[in-house]
DNA sequence: CATCATTTGTCCGTATGTATC
DNA sequence: TGATACATACGGACAAATGAT
C-alpha cells in the first residue's frame, strides 16, 4: 500500500501501520533487517524525519531495535530480555 | 571561494557548484580524481553528508564518475560509453 | 599471505529552520 | 498553538573496496 498524504491520519503513523502488519505477517522475520531509512525514503516519497517517526513508534511498540550505524531490525527473544551486555 | 553558512543557496549546492566550475574550467582535468571527501571536508569545514551531497549533484550532472575505494573522477569520454565492464 | 591506511558506501543520532494545517 | 512534514547540516558507527607494505 501507499501513503495518502492527505489522509486523516498522519503519514508517519500510515508508515508504521505498514512496517508493523509487515512484521507481524512474517514478511519481516525476527532478526532481520526492516528497509533503511533511504529506501523508506525514496519508496514513500516521504522525508527522513517521517521515517524515522515511524521507527519510533514501532521501537515503543517493542517490534524492532535500532542499531546506530546498522539498521533496525525485527525484534527476537533475545533483544528482549536485556541489553545484551555483550 | 569559501562556503558561506548563512548564504541563501545550501552549502552542499555551494559546493558542487565550486566543483563544477573547477572541472570545467580544466582546473579538475578528465580522469584526474577531484579532492577525497576528507579533504574537502577539512577545506570547507563542512560534514561529510554535506560533501557527499554535493557530489550526487556533480554525478547527476555527468561531471563526474566516483569508484568505491577509489575515488570521485572527472569524467572521460571513455567512461560515459559504458559501464566500463572490465 | 596478512595487515594497514585511505576512500567511498551505508546506516542511524541529533539539531535547526521553514512551512502548513 | 501544536502536530506534522520537508530540507538542510553536523556527528558517529560500521562496512566494503582498493592499494601499498
Amino acid at each position: 500500500m501507499t501513503i495518502d498524504p492527505h489522509a486523516d491520519r498522519a503519514m508517519y503513523r500510515q508508515l508504521s501501520d505498514l512496517l508493523g502488519a509487515g512484521i507481524r505477517s512474517g514478511k519481516y522475520q525476527p532478526g532481520m533487517p526492516i528497509p533503511s531509512e533511504a529506501m523508506l525514503m525514496e519508496r514513500h516519497g516521504v522525508a527522513r524525519n517521517t521515517v524515522r517517526l515511524a521507527m519510533e513508534v514501532l521501537r515503543d511498540q517493542g517490534l524492532v531495535v535500532t542499531r546506530h550505524g546498522r539498521g533496525t531490525f525485527v525484534r527476537t527473544d533475545e533483544d528482549e530480555s536485556a541489553q545484551n551486555i555483550a
